[in-house]
DNA sequence: CCGGTGAGTTACACCGGTGTCACCAACCAC
DNA sequence: GTGGTTGGTGACACCGGTGTAACTCACCGG
């Protein structure tokens, strides 16, 4: 009778009926120390038979910040991008946060505007930076300069703990590479990433380090560059396989470029891994879906996510989060010995 | 002066440094017609030169709406749910909407109450139903109850249009099917998707739609089931390949079966497609590359989300949207003549 | 018996928008 | 000149929460 029909109950609605003032509702649903037990109790029953949740808009508005992250990504593994959305869910479960999603074009001259245009008219509380578009500083001034907290994941470390989360690329590839020469390899093709890509650079940096490590020389004849898809991979397995003496093994900067190498191996009629042993990176679902299965590295992407998250969310929390997480080999059958 | 130091414009600020009363600035920010030109461009004026834009959760309480739309969705395939993204995102460009993404889990007996928690406590405009979870009719009737608009996508028509977009499976694989009768195969083999998604069942009838076209019959002996997993794809290829007389085609229900499938025939020492022609379903990335690349069908997944959500936001332009979408067989290198 | 203290609670303004209605001036018909 | 429209604007309440300060009431010591 009192209670509006269609409408969903208020906290006014529970102070009526409860017979307290809207005020020691708040303080119900705020777990306020200074409160009568029998009061709470009270509340609690009220707001229980009413079924009512608070209005997120008017908490919102009045406590001047809202409960919303952003996740911003320019990437074009579909994988990857949901491990991160599973990651941040994973941490925001059983919060008030939720998650707001905003693909964006990293080639576009109005990138920047969009986000900023993005930004301004959601009010997020926060928002988390995916690569490649988390290499860019300037998003990360913008969010400085509107007032939104933000976190970045990336391959290696560009800020102060509090606002990265960071793989290792740099010594992963390292490592797989060294694999590599473990087994016998010593003259082992390299597919760089596209120009630009902060991880691109990273994990050339690691395979000269395992090179360097076990005293090879580095060939610049048998090192190519791709832009992370099928087709530059195939393109780039044509140039490092045509070179005498061909290499015999090929470690690619990431899947699908291994995917592509794979490609042109076969193509040119050779076995894999009998004559072309080939590691990828990232262990996406190609990986493990081609043939022969792909060795490869895998990054933690759903446990950095999560991590990101929960910097961005929870201060109490944020500094007990690795802000630095380590890359394992899979080992499957696209390596043999030389 | 008059303004707070680090907060940002009010409609109170802008008000008060044009001279006019705040409802009026609400009526040039929603373009009201009754209004005098002169004191629109004034206040207009005043809005650029402060960098105004309304508070989202202010508007959102006056108007007791909010301009949130939600994505719950409970599907493997990342590139289906990032093509859905995308979709979604295409058309609530340039408004104010914002997408919320809401992964569940469908095993989890919790799922309903998870679902129920995240409505209520975001007070969503609207959501998106992706399958498989779309197909549950228990949350179609959950949004009903709880005022939330809906449109759930799917691969046969469920509801009315204004809240169904639907592709058509079971044409689309009669189709394919048809397309390896036609390349002379007569012993074509067909692996199902899981029992209880109704996708599985529309590609299944689908199949059978054609083999009675063609006046063939419908032998079990090579119909197997796997769960739209690499690995079930495998187990019910060997299943198929181990009957007499062997297959000379085989359509799986989707792409990651069919890269199963490839990869038993490749155990046997077939080739594809010299020994067995392969047919999937999905057009995801894994189907370009493979080798030899997946002969498939595609559905215009983006295309659908666009339109899924246009029928959510925009009421005018919501019969304008078509609800039934038409998928291509992608011809790759997967299919040879019988 | 009285003033002080602190726990528990309330009244009220406020967050930043929108809806309603009153209001005023200009214009019109009579 | 009077009364009735109409276009344009403002005052004020309201949406549903939270912060602040003030209030009430036991309980305490002197």
């Amino acid at each position: 009778m009192k209670k509006a029909k269609d409408g969903k109950p208020t906290i006014n609605d529970v102070a009526r009926i409860a017979g307290v003032s809207k005020k020691t509702v708040s303080r119900v649903i705020n777990r306020s120390p200074l409160l009568n037990g029998a009061t709470r109790e009270k509340v609690e029953a009220v707001i229980a038979d009413l079924g009512y949740v608070p209005n997120p808009q008017a908490r919102a508005l009045a406590l001047r910040r809202n409960f919303l992250i952003g996740l911003i990504h320019d990437n074009p593994n579909a994988q990857m991008v949901l491990g991160v959305q599973e990651g941040i869910l994973s941490a925001i479960r059983d919060t008030e946060f939720a998650l707001v999603v905003r693909p964006v074009n990293r080639r576009s001259p109005d990138m920047l505007d969009d986000v900023r245009t993005f930004l301004e008219q959601q009010r997020l509380f926060g928002v988390l930076l995916l690569p490649p578009i988390s290499e860019n500083d300037a998003l990360a001034e913008l969010c400085d300069e509107l007032g939104v907290a933000w976190v970045r994941m990336g391959s290696v470390k560009l800020d102060e703990d509090q606002h990265m989360v960071a793989s290792n690329d740099r010594e992963a590839v390292a490592k797989a590479v060294a694999y590599l020469i473990g087994r016998g390899h010593r003259r082992i093709g390299f597919v760089a990433g596209p120009e630009g890509f902060r991880s691109a650079a990273e994990r050339a940096l690691g395979y000269r380090d395992a090179l360097d490590s076990a005293g090879l020389a580095l060939d610049i004849a048998i090192m190519a560059e791709g832009n992370y898809t099928f087709e530059t991979g195939i393109a780039a397995g044509e140039k490092l396989l045509a070179t005498t003496p061909r290499p015999t093994a090929i470690f690619a900067s990431n899947d699908e470029m291994a995917a592509g190498v794979l490609h042109a191996a076969r193509k040119q009629g050779l076995s894999v891994p009998e004559d072309l042993s080939i590691v990828g990176f990232d262990d996406t679902a190609i990986a493990a879906h081609i043939w022969p299965p792909l060795t490869t590295v895998r990054w933690p992407i759903q446990a950095m996510a999560k991590a990101a998250a929960i910097k961005l969310i929870d201060p109490a929390e944020a500094r007990r989060q690795p802000s630095h997480f380590l890359s394992d080999l899979i080992e499957r059958a696209s390596v043999a010995s030389a």
